[in-house]
DNA sequence: AATGAATGAGCATTCATTCAT
DNA sequence: AATGAATGAATGCTCATTCAT
């Protein structure tokens, strides 16, 4: 891999480790066993780097996030979505952990943050308003959006909630179904009931899966990556 | 004010406004206007600070938020719970905006936070046993607690949310109250056909005291605290 | 001395023997026996000591440097001027030889250094023209200034100039004579014929003063405080 | 052009430019379109830069600064000369920016350029030798070298001087031309009575030059190159 | 000749913490 | 209780120089 590479991959990970601010960029060089001259001669600073990171973050959020067209209305299709979003989430997990502190120190990473989430989020209201459309939603029109932001913000911040508030630092699949879960316990209480069946179905799906993971400290660290 | 209070709250109010990872000892003590030395005559170090201030989030947090016993259940009842909820995150939202750090450099504080915010679900929980026992919730048992727990986190992270997403920085009331409406759409969601109403009321109650607030630029610094 | 001074005079000695590039902050530091943090507890930055250093030179040229009024005009009022004019570059010395980067890189003691030199050279414009009237210069009025100009060129970069185009690196008393006989040769140069006599004098008296001390490799460091 | 010679007039035109020190070797490789690896690959290292810069210096001013032998004794001759040496302290003006850096930090440099300026010295002094046996110069032979120092030295810094100690940073031909008429009015102040007249021609000479490349501001960046 | 990735010692500066007074 | 000078390891970053290709 070339170096250029080596540094973000390497830097999205120690930064999704360790978080931003404890990751120094000393250290990130002895991390990735290169001189900190060489970190600077591919990169400007430490911002160029994380800028560079949400260069990826932002493919992976525009790649995975198209409504609908032709695709059949079924329990894959949600899958679809629910995995891409929690698998965003954690891929980039450090940068939801930080997010304050990496916002206030790079006004072009704002600037470009908000206007991809606004992006996001109306991708997201679109497939919300097609779904009322197609009768699984039972919901206001104007109860859309906020449903999309707060379905958004869940699972956003899911992995930086449950590593404050539960016992176990390691952060397992079974950690991200569970916040799955919670979004779809949203959907399921803004369904029609035709649809109803499927939101059980789909939570069953994912208590399955949680469960099979639910194997708490015995996991290996590259147990980790999900999904 | 004795000294040693003047620290807990004046760093209080400073790790508000400025962060904790900002505020060095030294700005502390300086707009305190005492020495560092003093400062490390009544604390240990800086994340002795934080534990004293941690006692008084405990002590908020173990106060306003009891299970009703003879109350009336009515529109007053939840206004009460809601306004409580969001106050503590208002008044000790540093600590929510830099958990991860303050978590991850004081192994006290991890353990006594993760105590007590067990024990608020535990109470949040019983509430809602006791609201669906009274008829206003429709939900299974075995939701109940993570319904509880997701209100949680929508109200815990939503200062830090809406400042990383909105365009505007400052914190008006009008911004909390969008998060309290996020929190009622839950309970509206989850509720049975006869108290849905009282939500209606419940929104159109808070809905108008965010609009009553919501003059966006024009608010001077002192109307930032909020309810 | 408190530590500020310490540091003020220090850094003046140490710039004016290494120069301010070569002397980091760190080295400065070290030479005088204290932490970095405490020259930073003391200055908010490199230029904030160079800084201080200025209010010392701009205290120099101020005092040494005010027209004579009711002083008898003599040898004695030249010896003054002159060495007061060396002295003063003597002393800091270090500002000459790194002027361009020291005003290059900070914009207030450039606009002080210039607003500086401008009264200096209108004070020794004016003194100039007093001389002229007092029929001790044959010069016309416009060339006055110029001449004065003249003169504080060579007071200023004859340091540099010999430290650079000389086989000694040290600088001693000799030294300076050497530089301030310069000067005296352009007041005879432009001198009435009534007073080339008292030039003559002035450049002998100076002539010997730098015979005395032209004992070239064999000055102690102590030797070159000169004047 | 080879690119031996491309480094070394390449370099000069940035060192000129931008100093000896904040022209840094990977900076004069990418303004130069050429690596960093074969910058080294020609020079051993920065300060070998400089002395293949030195080696244009000394023939510059070998050549230029030859005593005059069967020229008829005029204004042109004069002119000739002052041109010459503006116009090396011109081409060559970081050399004297930055002379004390680059003699402190290169032995070899200082040896040479400490013989160049001796024997620059010593020719102009026979220059003067010959204006004073010609009847041009009233002066006695004891200051003739001295008087040819201080020529010397007040064209070598004139620049600097001027840069330091004016508002304005770029150079024009105006501002060497002032620098010129200084060291004339040197001339003039030692003339014999029937040269002084000539001496006041040139003066009128550059005085013209002077006032018509007066136009401080609006002068083009190529208009800088003077002579 | 030429590239350009790589080095590593060094720089200006910060900050939690200590301690003599 | 209180001061404030003092510490020193650490931080983000620079740059002359090297070297495999």
């Amino acid at each position: 891999m070339k170096t250029f590479d080596r540094i973000v991959y390497g830097s999205l990970a120690l930064f999704n480790e360790h978080g931003v601010n404890d990751m120094t960029t000393n250290h990130l060089a002895a991390h990735l066993g290169i001189s900190p001259g060489l970190l600077y001669y591919h990169f400007r600073n430490k911002e160029d780097i994380i800028r560079s990171i949400f260069n990826l973050y932002e493919e992976h959020l525009n790649a995975g996030f198209q409504p609908y067209q032709d695709e059949k209305l079924d329990v894959a299709l949600f899958i679809g979505y629910f995995d891409t979003m929690f698998e965003t989430v954690w891929k980039f997990r450090f940068m939801y952990s930080n997010l304050t502190t990496i916002l206030n120190r790079d006004q072009e990473i704002s600037k470009r943050y908000k206007l991809t989430q606004q992006q996001a989020l109306d991708r997201s209201s679109q497939i919300l308003h097609k779904l009322k459309a197609d009768g699984v939603l039972a919901i206001d029109s104007d109860r859309v959006t906020p449903l999309a932001d707060t379905m958004r913000m869940i699972a956003g911040f899911w992995i930086d909630y449950k590593q404050t508030h539960s016992s176990s630092k390691h952060v397992t699949k079974a950690f991200l179904y569970e916040g799955l879960l919670r979004v779809l316990m949203l959907f399921r209480a803004h369904s029609t009931p035709e649809y109803c069946a499927m939101f059980t179905r789909l939570e069953q799906h994912y208590q399955q899966l949680m469960n099979s993971y639910a194997t708490p400290d015995t996991d290996s660290e590259s147990a980790l990556m999900p999904i």
